[in-house]
DNA sequence: CTACCGTCTGGAGTTGCCTCCAAGTCAAGC
DNA sequence: GCTTGACTTGGAGGCAACTCCAGACGGTAG
């Protein structure tokens, strides 16, 4: 186990988060509470850092706080707490391919009107008017 | 061309958007200016509707509005703009394709951490937090 | 004619998620 | 011992994207 404890300036470079977000977040209940020095100041653990990377992994992917945080608390009340948190998971995970999959239907649109505007198919704005009477060019 | 021209409310039940969102998206430019009643009502044409249906699929895919602002203003303008419409559409499906990939990430993650609860991995919160070391499982 | 429903406008309020600030404490270097 | 820089707190501020509201108008049904 290597360089253990760091300040939140550091934990903050290490994940690209500001120290403000740290904070935020810990207020919040969306990372369990972090260990202090004796002057208060906040020690990061390696599981500390964990849940930072957890957290930032799942924001980003668009996961909502609200579910985050009932996972976090739910966590900390122990194992009986084991099924509902994989609900929690289950849910979200279902959220998240929902997203994917329109994500992907919308990436697919993009890529088809970029290729005609490269196939130079819209050489007017009259036609292309006319093309959105089909709904399909915009 | 069936039932052209529709009111706002019909528009808001068919693309599931509230009346107010419309309204708001008129009115910071989302959508090109709807045509009018004599007496100042929105009527909504197909190609109207078009564009309602287009900026709705590109939002709920987090297009940002600033870039869909720009991209109807410039269509608006005409055919001189071809190239600039096209490279905020390569900017917005690369971008897109990014978020997708760093989802399909987590959706993996999620998985795992999924399976991990079924097959009863982690019977206990203390064997948890030393998986957490090795910065695989939370 | 009146009631009612849907629409109109401009502007204020809300939500989610940070982000910033003032005022103070602490450890280290000069 | 003083300055500097990173940390502390509670609370205010900010931004994106809606969402709601008051007050007025229009068309239709009874």
């Amino acid at each position: 186990m290597g360089g253990n404890f760091m300040t939140i300036g550091e934990v903050a470079r290490k994940y690209g988060l500001s120290v403000d977000t740290l904070r935020y977040y810990e207020r919040i209940g969306l990372i369990p509470n972090v260990h202090r020095s004796e002057s208060r100041i906040r020690n990061y653990s390696d599981e500390d850092c964990n849940w930072v990377e957890f957290i930032k992994c799942m924001r980003n992917a668009g996961v909502q706080i609200e579910a985050l945080t009932e996972y976090v608390a739910l966590f900390q009340q122990g194992e009986s707490t084991h099924f509902e948190r994989k609900q929690i998971l289950i849910t979200q995970r279902d959220q998240l391919a929902q997203r994917i999959a329109e994500m992907k239907a919308t990436l697919k649109r993009l890529n088809f009107k970029i290729d005609n505007y490269d196939q130079h198919i819209v050489p007017a704005q009259k036609k292309l008017k006319k093309t959105n009477k089909k709904g399909v060019l915009l």
